[in-house]
DNA sequence: TTCTTTTCTTATCTTTAGATAACGAATGTA
DNA sequence: TACATTCGTTATCTAAAGATAAGAAAAGAA
C-alpha cells in the first residue's frame, strides 16, 4: 500500500527516504469496512480522503432520496467542501467497498505543506490536475445525452459499472434507476438490428 | 485593474509591495476585444486566463454544432486542458465581450512559483477552491432538471443571463436552444397560476 | 433455511426534451 | 437605407425521461 502511495506521489515530485518517512509517521492510513458512513450531513469534518484500495461514494438526500453524484477509487482523491469552506456538510461520504483510505486532517495538512514546500506543489499540480478533469467531465455530461453518457463511462469506468449498484450509478448519470434500466434494454435490442 | 487583482489575491496570500510589483513586472495584463478566438481547437497553447473584467467562453464544434460548456466572468480563471496535458486542444476558447484579461504562459508561471513559494501556495488554494466549486455546481447540475438548473442560474448567476445570448446559455444548460426557450415560456405560465 | 429487504426490470401514463420548420424581431453589413 | 444574417419564439411530431406501481430476482439477516 505504501509503495502505491509512493508510486502515486513520484507522478508530482520526488521524494528523498526521509520525506518518505515524514508521510509515513503521519500514520494516515485507516482501514474502513463497507458501509462506513465517513461523513454525515450537517457536520462540520476536516478530514480528506485519498483512495488506496476500495471504493467511496457522495450523495446527497433530497426529498427523501438519495442522489449519488460520485465515486472515488483508487488513486482518487475527496475533500469535501465542508472542510475548505467551515461549513456544515451538504452530503454525505460512505464507503461502498472494504477500503483502505488515507484520511489526512486539513490543519495536520496545511502544517505539513508549511514544512515541506515539495508537498505544497505536489498538492498544487494535483488539485490543478483533478481541476481540469472535472471541467473535461462536465463538458462531456452537458453536451451527451443519457444514453451517450452511460456508453462513454462503460469506456471510460468500466469497473465501476460492475462494482456499483445499478440505481447509484443511475443518478451518478443524472437519471432515474428506472431510466438506466429502460436505457440498457434499449442498447441491447439496438445492437441487435 | 490592478487593485483588483491585488484585492483578489490578498483573499489568499499576503504581498508586499516589492512582490506586488514582481507580478506586475511580468506585463500580464491584456485588452482583448469582443470576438477574438484566444484559442482554437487543435491548437497546443500554454496561455491560462484570469478575467478581471468581461466575458470569455469555452465551447466545443460538434457535428458542426458550437456546444458552449462554460462561461468565466470577472475574477473568474480557465487554464484549458491543453495547457497541462500538452494535448491539441479540443475546445475553442472565445472572448464575449470586450476584456482585461491576465493571460499567463505556463513556463514563466512555473518559474515564478519557484522563485516565490507564495505564489505556489495561492495557486494551490485557488485551484482546490475551484475544484469544490466545480464538483459543488457538477453535482447541482446532476440533480436538477433543465427547468431547475435555469432557475438555479438565475439565483447564481443573473449577469449571466444579461450578458450571453440565449443559444449559448441552452448549451451551457444542456439543453437545446428551442428547449430552453419553451421552458421559459412554461415558467411564466406557471407563475400566472 | 426462511423471511425480509434491496435491487432490477417491465408496463402504463404523463411530461418534457429533441428535431425540424416557419416566422418575426433584432442585429449587423454593404 | 436595403439586405442578409443571427436570434428567439412557436408549432408539430417523435423519442425519451419522470412518476408510479407491480413483480421477479438477488442479497442479507434471523
Amino acid at each position: 500500500m505504501q509503495e502505491l502511495l509512493f508510486e502515486f506521489i513520484s507522478k508530482y515530485i520526488t521524494l528523498n527516504e526521509e520525506e518518505k518517512n515524514v508521510l509515513l509517521s503521519l500514520d494516515l492510513f485507516r482501514s474502513v469496512k463497507k458501509g462506513t458512513t465517513l461523513l454525515n450531513e450537517g457536520q462540520n469534518s476536516k478530514d480528506s480522503y485519498f483512495v488506496l484500495k476500495g471504493c467511496i461514494r457522495t450523495y446527497y438526500i433530497k426529498g427523501g432520496e438519495e442522489k449519488t453524484t460520485a465515486f472515488f477509487t483508487e488513486m482518487e482523491a475527496l475533500t469535501p467542501p465542508c472542510v475548505t469552506s467551515q461549513t456544515p456538510s451538504e452530503y454525505y461520504v460512505s464507503c461502498e467497498e472494504d477500503a483502505i483510505l488515507l484520511i489526512s486532517n486539513s490543519d495536520t495538512g496545511e502544517e505539513v505543506n508549511l514544512k515541506f514546500p515539495k508537498f505544497e506543489i505536489m498538492c498544487r499540480k494535483f488539485s490543478e490536475e483533478l481541476l481540469a478533469k472535472e471541467r473535461i467531465n462536465f463538458d462531456e455530461f452537458k453536451t451527451s445525452s443519457p444514453e451517450q453518457r452511460y456508453l462513454n463511462l462503460i469506456q471510460k469506468r468500466p469497473d465501476l459499472i460492475q462494482r456499483v449498484p445499478q440505481h447509484q450509478l443511475a443518478s451518478y448519470l443524472g437519471i432515474t434507476p428506472v431510466s438506466l434500466s429502460r436505457l440498457r434494454a434499449r442498447i441491447i435490442v439496438n445492437n441487435k438490428n
